[in-house]
DNA sequence: TGAAAAGAGTAGTAAATTAGTATAAATAAT
DNA sequence: ATTATTTATACTAATTTACTACTCTTTTCA
């Protein structure tokens, strides 16, 4: 019932470009936030994928962030690497509730309301306002 | 990042006793809630050591809800089975978080806000509540 | 133009957590 | 005493998370 370390390893390494507020590689950003360069990478191309940060190939290559700092938040982030946050698997589309007939479990309504105000609220955070809070 | 299958079976146990309002052995609990027998077993301990239910060895046993179906909330149960609630890792006390020398990074205080909102939505919901609402 | 320095993609393995089982012992009622 | 029940401990299986290995592609620049 965890952010993944995954998530929390993207988080860091955001943060890192959003410090230092120029282009990358890999190795310098691992090195930077003690995350293997091999998962960095991974982690890297999900974030390139969710349109975070931006890549570059080749020599002189490395990442830049895709977006201001204050347009990227926690949500963001963490969504990209392990999908839609919800408090329980009865809020998930594909999920067989077996305890109600009708679909509709009396606690579906409670998670929902929990998942939401989460999610409200991992948008709220962005790395404009966290960036110097250390 | 889930309530766990075990929170979720352990939420449909103290819901099949506060509906049935009366004392059931495991089997008869285990048939309704669709939970294997031994698994119910072990998650009725649980429940036990956290004073959600009372167990009567021998013939005629069983299990009876210890409190008021609208003393038992959501995080009572969940945390019974699974522990505290927190977002991230590292509002555990025993994490050791490499980012910050400090020991509080910049994501802390967001994580520890929203772990605490989940905690008091949980707090809010109980089976008094809950019970009807199929 | 081709070697070097990057990232991309795919597939795999290892570790941790979650889910569930087996077995033997203790207890209470009749 | 016997039977129906819970208790306790230890185990195994399945799933998810964390991480690695290897090969390919792209870009730069001598």
């Amino acid at each position: 019932m965890h952010i993944t370390l995954e998530s929390d390893y993207a988080l860091r390494i955001v943060l890192c470009l959003v410090r230092e507020k120029k282009r990358l590689d890999a190795k310098t950003i691992s090195e930077h936030t003690c995350v293997t360069l091999r998962f960095a990478l991974k982690i890297l191309r999900k974030l390139v994928a969710g349109g975070i940060v931006k890549s570059f190939k080749g020599t002189q290559g490395g990442y830049e962030l895709a977006k201001k700092p204050e347009e990227i938040s926690l949500k963001d982030v963490i969504e990209t690497v392990e999908g839609t946050y919800c408090l329980s698997r009865c809020l998930q589309d594909d999920y067989e509730c077996s305890r109600g007939k009708s679909g509709i479990c009396c606690f579906q309504k409670a998670f929902d309301e929990i998942s939401t105000l989460v999610q409200e609220r991992l948008q709220h955070y962005n790395f404009g306002m966290l960036k110097d809070d250390f």
